[in-house]
DNA sequence: GTTGGAGGTGAAAACGCTTACCGAGAGGAT
DNA sequence: ATCCTCTCGGTAAGCGTTTTCACCTCCAAC
């Protein structure tokens, strides 16, 4: 009648029934589209009659219509989206990062986006590509990044063309690129275990240092290994052994270690997870814990706090540095800004006092 | 010139460049639009000249071109996209099952949407609707369901919804929302290690039956009741105690189990977590663990292989199965599929043979 | 020397929404 | 009374793709 060939658009028979679209409604209640839009949007710059709202809202309920977040992506120019890179989502610490990006972006209306990069640089990159296809609003890097110029200078360029678009992003790790950071006071938390260990009685160390060229790793390692030069206390570099920051790694390092240094009363590992790997190796040595030989770790993973003898490690708010991420990640400030996480020494039975 | 506004759309400074469009592309390389597209896209229906399309391509490159993927959803009228609702990112379980995912969709091209329900049905449900909008290809609901009709039913209604628009769905856990599922043999495994377990020589068993209205709990629970059962064992009611499915829910419920039933051998928790946080409570109270009292789980946690006495439990494939829930959710069958998994049981330290 | 195809290419119409911009009525100030 | 302003609804122009037609050119076959 009025329209040309709008007519036999949705038959009634629901055989496999269209989605309605934000014309129905407004055809359903009997306004325009645009106003049909207002109403919808709560109060976004115009504000409808009380009215007309109500009409509106009862013609998309009555439609059982849902908005396309994709054609509003395209027509606002933005998403409600937050790309989460991490390097493996099985692995406790970025599984509880993961908790508390995922709070704080429900929380924002924000729907998250996963990826999960297996350790490796180039789908890490590809990712933040993809990302940058869906236009995320923003993108969050978790995990320590790597000694390696080349891919971090790749992964800044591809973060700087995002950004010239429009994109925010913030990393949990090291701020190495030039963005904005919740940065993990690494050094400082493994300073102060050392020192507490050798408060204890502590004086010969090996330390499990994790993947060599992993900046995380390496920061716990000479964090650890410099405070006790302060200390007066020599770690040798023998009793340094790199390995995978998994159980598997901390378990096969551990005969390494002992082979280079048979003398060392506690085995510091960068990771919990190494160490009770580590402890575990031990005691299948026939090793005492911890009376023939000490552990302490790093991270304070929840799953792992009934090992057995209770690890000594350095507490780190992994939850809340997701959550912390989030609308550091969301803000589009020029300059990057910085959020300092400090690790908390937590002493347990892994290590006791030791009697000199 | 030629256009009407057409004129200054893009300048030349590049205070904040634009992104480039495919028309730009088209522009840049001297084709139609629809060349453009068709020449990015592969051979989608029709081939380009080769020529052509190594023109487009360099142009594409030249201006760092990168598809817009809210508009290709919008003009293909579907994502690459899958979302994966879990109840809680954080427990091991879930984090194991969302890496299976993850490895899954990457491999078929898809990006995966995160959502943490926080056990909560309403969120759950929110949720639905939320991936909905978003026209998310397919949906997987990792987890267990509860016994709760209402929002079951609610849970079914969204579902359909969604699936009657298109989308496709899959569950890992129970078969009941009419959709493919990747069914876990609760009762199958935990019967199996009720067995096992009545073959070591134990016979006064209690079980840590998690949430009341949990399927996946009471399944584990009935599985391992009634194979004793069968066995001749009875399990009396007051030795089946309810709690949360987390660490502390086990370590809370022991004091109530050991009240109620003081002469139990063996606790079953029907998940590792509780049973860890259950064997740590017995130590906390003085008990010798599995000397004292022995415990069992189910799951086996990879990060919970270290915890001293070794965890028996019944083994689950967990990243396998997030991996097989994948083209399960991908499938636009008209009949719902199921896949079973069936646990194993690993029995270990924590319940050794008994000397009758 | 026509004619019927292929094989390529382009113009333009969607896709579903947001948001200037415009216009009409209502109410207040002069 | 008249003019101005304010409110609130509608019209229509995008947003960046894909895809349907229509068209053109070049060949092979008759």
């Amino acid at each position: 009648m009025t329209g040309t060939a709008t007519g036999r658009r949705r038959s009634t028979t629901k055989a496999a029934r269209a989605r309605a679209t934000l014309s129905d409604v407004a055809r359903e209640a009997g306004v325009s589209l645009a106003t049909a839009s207002r109403a919808l949007n709560g109060t976004s710059g115009r504000a409808v009659g009380d009215g007309l709202r109500e009409r509106v809202q009862a013609a998309a309920d009555r439609l059982d219509y849902s908005p396309d977040a994709n054609a509003q992506a395209m027509a606002r120019g933005r998403t409600a989206s937050i790309g989460l890179v991490v390097h493996d989502i099985a692995d406790p610490y970025f599984s509880s990062i993961a908790a508390g990006v995922t709070a704080a972006a429900d929380a924002g209306g924000y729907a998250v986006t996963l990826a999960n990069t297996q350790h490796d640089h180039v789908r890490e990159l590809h990712f933040v590509q993809t990302l940058q296809s869906q236009r995320a609003r923003a993108i969050i890097l978790a995990g320590g990044r790597q000694d390696d110029d080349e891919a971090n200078d790749r992964l800044r360029a591809a973060l700087r063309g995002y950004r010239e678009q429009g994109g925010t992003v913030a990393v949990i790790g090291q701020a190495i690129l030039g963005v904005s950071t919740v940065r993990v006071d690494n050094v400082g938390g493994s300073a102060a275990l050392a020192t507490a260990l050798h408060g204890l009685g502590y004086r010969r160390f090996g330390v499990m240092a994790g993947p060599q060229r992993h900046l995380t790793a390496r920061e716990r390692t000479t964090g650890f290994v410099d405070a006790l030069a302060r200390l007066g206390v020599d770690v040798p570099p023998a009793a340094v052994v790199h390995s995978e920051f998994t159980r598997t790694g901390g378990n096969t390092a551990l005969a390494e270690l002992l082979l280079r240094a048979p003398d060392v009363e506690l085995v510091f590992a960068v990771n919990d997870v190494m160490a009770v790997g580590a402890m575990s190796a031990a005691r299948d040595a026939g090793i005492v814990v911890p009376g023939g030989l000490a552990f302490a770790g790093f991270d304070d993973i929840a799953t792992l706090h009934d090992v057995n003898p209770a690890l000594t490690t350095v507490h780190l708010p992994l939850e809340e540095m997701g959550r912390l991420a989030t609308p550091l990640a969301l803000d589009a400030a020029a300059e990057p800004r910085e959020v300092v996480v400090t690790g908390e020494v937590r002493l347990r039975d892994s290590t006791p006092a030791r009697s000199a």
